[in-house]
DNA sequence: AATGAATGAGTGTTCATTCAT
DNA sequence: AATGAATGAACACTCATTCAT
């Protein structure tokens, strides 16, 4: 099997794993994913090592989803600290907004995905997302800002945790909705992109201005 | 049997819970809990009526006393901005260190937590949060500071959002940890409570100066 | 739970192994088990740590009975050793004949039973094995035949190496008995108790009078 | 396909199997087989119909190499009994050293390889075993022993038998060597060729001068 | 003949929870 | 109130075998 006929093979399942992810907001199981992607329960294990690994690499192409807009957009940013930041938050809250399945599966990856996942696999794992940030910072740093690329490198990583940690604290379950029009729920009644680009926008402009 | 005494029992399973949980990094199992906590298995439920409520429930406390730490320090910073953000940034991390179990537990708290968990528990879970961050906000807004409630929550939820999230971007299992010195990884090698501490404060300054 | 009410249902889940054992020749499903002691798959679990563990106890059980047979059987034998041969190994088939499975399961203890089994477990089983062999020794050697006690261990570790061999050389699948009658697997198509006999009876005189 | 290629590339696997099996002590996988024999998985089933089938096919070639030293050697033994038990038993110790993947193999006969063997293929089997037993004992008689065919067949399938059972009672896995020089396990620990030879040389004087 | 991608049956084990005592 | 024996649902993974190419 070529490398190209592997690659569609594993995104077809990759798909098949999103969308099953995207409705039930769990990992669902193996068999039931081979079945969305219409191959046998066996044939998963040709092309991931294990379940976990289905989403890890789950979890790593939404994340390149993710940079593939950012970079381009922090790249060609102004030299004008407000209007980066304000220009930055948006992009960054429509890029979060086309990869829906990125955050949830981000705030498993500790408790849940890591576990029975070979050291070597997460060490892979990691580097990437290490490797993703650096590539971001880079062209963060290669812009008009004139940002170091240490700099760089903390603005984003700081970016992205504000990010991971603002979905877990609004994310509410469907059933749990309704209740937030009342007090004290209230208090976390946001639209979460909005949030984030609001407290993005802030912490740049912090940052930056700073 | 008496109101103190349930909750007499009840803390002494959130204790051996908490211990179980700071040792394994893992949700221990009910007989875990129990065996350390002197009872019978069965006896848990008396008390807790499921697994993810007794999680839950010591969240909440690990909560609590990182608020009781906090509540009264936002309320004594001063008025100087930059002062303020670097004493609050201070307390902060010492009074998470004080709790090491409340970030991944809290990391938990989405993805596995509030799975099998009654909506009416885990509405007031939400609920109990939410005033906490209230109490917070309201002692931040008393303080010199200036800053309307609306403002106060907003800085405290996007300061409680940021640090959960770096928890979960730097959090790195024992065995990756010699890695970390490598490049790529490198840029993931920093003192959580140092980072938590630094990128706070800018949080802070940003939001205040801003 | 008492350790008798253990022993109990203990035996009765071993006794379910046993019958499922010898009608099928082939190691029961633990669902099989458990229901045909009337209980739950979990159930099981309390009892036995592992399905190998099962049929471990039941081999030694059954090993246990045939002691129980053997050594006062050994301990009564005649100063005359082709009466003591003659005696023994009609006594020795009789009581293998009782304890149909033991054979068959011996056979797997090898290739089959000693998988998936810790070492601890496993290193308790062969004691226990070693064990009874040395107190049927023991027996044997205080009779009147006057062998030492490394004699008589040797004429029983070859004994029942002997027997195992020949059930395996002997045993024929259903399926095939049929041809048994025909040259040249004619010269397998003996009564498994009568060669056992025989051949026994030809080693103890070879060893008592050699 | 001619005839010999069949049996060379059939014995290239057998080859294989042989060496992967002296390895690991289990029936490997007919991946790995087939790997080890540098064809495709596909590719074993061109030569044998199942799994069970190579390994079948290699315990007759074991076996037929013990026969291959056994037939002339015993055709060759003297008319004295206790020299000719003495030669027999040490040149047999010798030829069973020379197929170290005999025994385990034939252990795993009954309960492992024949299952999932049509019958006819079973039968083949056996007859051919058969076949070799009555070779050997056509040589055993035809020497200066004595033996009719029968007494010769009898003193063979003992002497087999015994080797078996003795190899399955002596065989130790690596980890549990150690123990094997402590009480009560140190009655096992004996060499076997050295007891096979022994238990042998005492069968077949107690069956020649009986 | 040779391949190797695809299959899918088969099962031991855990553990939160219940409930009779 | 307290126990702990009993439950049984849930599921990843392997690997012998097939068959289209």
């Amino acid at each position: 099997m070529s490398d190209d006929e592997r690659a569609v093979r594993s995104a077809q399942l990759l798909q098949a794993a999103r969308q099953l992810f995207q409705v039930s907001q769990e990992l669902p199981s193996v068999a039931a994913i081979a079945q969305a992607a219409g191959v046998a329960k066996g044939s998963v294990y040709l092309f991931f090592g294990s379940k976990e690994e289905i989403f890890i690499a789950l979890l790593e192409d939404s994340f390149a989803s993710l940079l593939a807009v950012i970079i381009p957009g922090v790249h060609g940013l102004t030299a004008d600290p407000r209007a980066a930041a304000e220009d930055f938050s948006l992009l960054y809250a429509y890029a979060l907004a086309n990869v829906p399945e990125l955050l949830p599966l981000a705030a498993m990856a500790n408790s849940v995905l890591e576990k029975n996942l070979p050291v070597a696999k997460m060490l892979a794992f990691k580097e990437r997302l290490a490797s993703g940030l650096e590539a971001a910072a880079a062209a963060l740093s290669a812009g008009q800002l004139g940002l170091h690329r240490m700099q760089a490198i903390d603005l984003l990583l700081r970016t992205w945790s504000l990010t991971l940690g603002l979905w877990q604290a609004l994310d509410f379950p469907q059933e749990l909705r309704p209740h937030l029009k009342v007090s004290p729920l209230d208090v976390f009644d946001r639209d979460f992109f909005v949030e984030v680009s609001d407290s993005v926008r802030v912490m740049w402009i912090g940052t930056l201005t700073g």
